[in-house]
DNA sequence: TAGATTGTTAATCGATTAACAATC
DNA sequence: TAGATTGTTAATCGATTAACAATC
């Protein structure tokens, strides 16, 4: 039974709230109608108090001693991170990495609908990756702007990072998903979420040092 | 002026450290000797007080008035990632996003050493991107545990992720640096490392969505 | 009923931020 | 010297975890 008591949720609760969606899809397809926090919690190696922590944040209601309904759990959690109307979003580069991203059709089923891609290379231009076609990004501009597309998803060369941002915001994009090494400038109410490999490569250089200094 | 006494720092310091680290590149091109914790906090919008705690978990004494040594600051950060000597890694799965990954040159520079990559496609095997072979993924094994990596990148489909995982395992890889969406099952010493878009696609719309119900 | 699992309230933990004496 | 910036100690903040009454 959903509840109208969303809170907001904090950051490290939304980063986890997919994770779950992806444990419930499962279990819907092995024909479970319930799961309790700690079936969750044990898929994924984490407490249960803490799922039903996040949980709560959605504002469903479980019921003691049988858990969470598989498909209201399902449906709340889609509806929360806005899964049920996909956003359209365009991809500015269209190299090995913005291909990759292009290709990666889950995320269709995660909220995102990439409907175009730029790239300079005239070589690209004109041709379609998985679908999705590729325009000069010297249509930037224009065609976002007329599209009304709100989230970019940057995969540029680095040097040219905050020319395309420019543009980027100009064209009237509220939010980016930044795959860039750069830290891009932008006026306080864009959205910038930036996918940080070398602070992720960070932890993992430092935790195989401790491992090996422990082990050893 | 280095001093013994590092601290085993904490996983949020060990992201941000990299991100001093370019701030002191850029210094050092630009001839700057010495830089106070609030420049670097100012190039990357934090506060100072956050970076004279992450520099000192470091071990590296600053001077009062004067800041930190800009060469020192870089070579104790360098060395505590362990950038010094950069460690081998291989590439499992070549498509797109693998391809992206061996042509990021900038890995170099950050304790990172591809020097080769698997694949199950044979119009791919015996070909070289960025100079990186492509080998048959059948080589996994023998390849990875007679060289002796122990860095994997892996970056094949979702739906055969655990198993080239369990085929690393066995050829005595130590850290997995995960780019599938598969909560990859490891035996307790094995450290993974996990790229998880779909969590940061999550962040990106609740802020969205959270910036949409405010404006409007 | 008995017992499994929930939601809530409180305790703990760890990271960030503030305050300030030390110092060159 | 005066003042900018450090390192340390304490306070705050927020997330996680624990405890436990409520409930079907």
């Amino acid at each position: 039974m959903t509840n109208e008591s969303q809170k907001t949720p904090s950051i490290p609760t939304v980063r986890r709230l997919p994770s779950y969606l992806s444990v419930l899809r499962d279990a819907q397809k092995q024909g479970m109608a319930t799961v309790s926090s700690s079936y969750i919690a044990k898929k994924l190696k984490l407490e249960s108090i803490q799922v039903r922590k996040d949980i709560s944040s959605t504002g469903l209601i479980g019921q003691p001693r049988i858990g969470f309904s598989v498909p209201e759990l399902i449906d709340v959690i889609e509806s929360f991170l806005g899964y049920k109307n996909a956003k359209d979003a365009f991809i500015a580069g269209a190299g090995h990495l913005g291909s990759a991203l292009m290709g990666y059709s889950g995320f269709k089923g995660y909220g995102l609908n990439i409907v175009l891609a730029f790239d300079v290379d005239s070589q690209k231009v004109g041709t379609k990756v998985d679908g999705i076609e590729i325009f000069h990004l010297d249509k930037l501009e224009d065609l976002v702007s007329r599209l009304r597309i709100n989230i970019a998803i940057l995969t540029v060369p680095d040097a040219v990072a905050q020319n395309v941002t420019d543009v980027m915001v100009k064209a009237g994009v509220r939010a980016i998903w930044n795959f860039t090494s750069v830290k891009l400038s932008v006026p306080d109410d864009i959205i910038v979420e930036r996918v940080d490999l070398v602070a992720s490569l960070a932890t993992l250089s430092s935790k195989l040092k401790q491992s090996i200094l422990s082990n050893e």
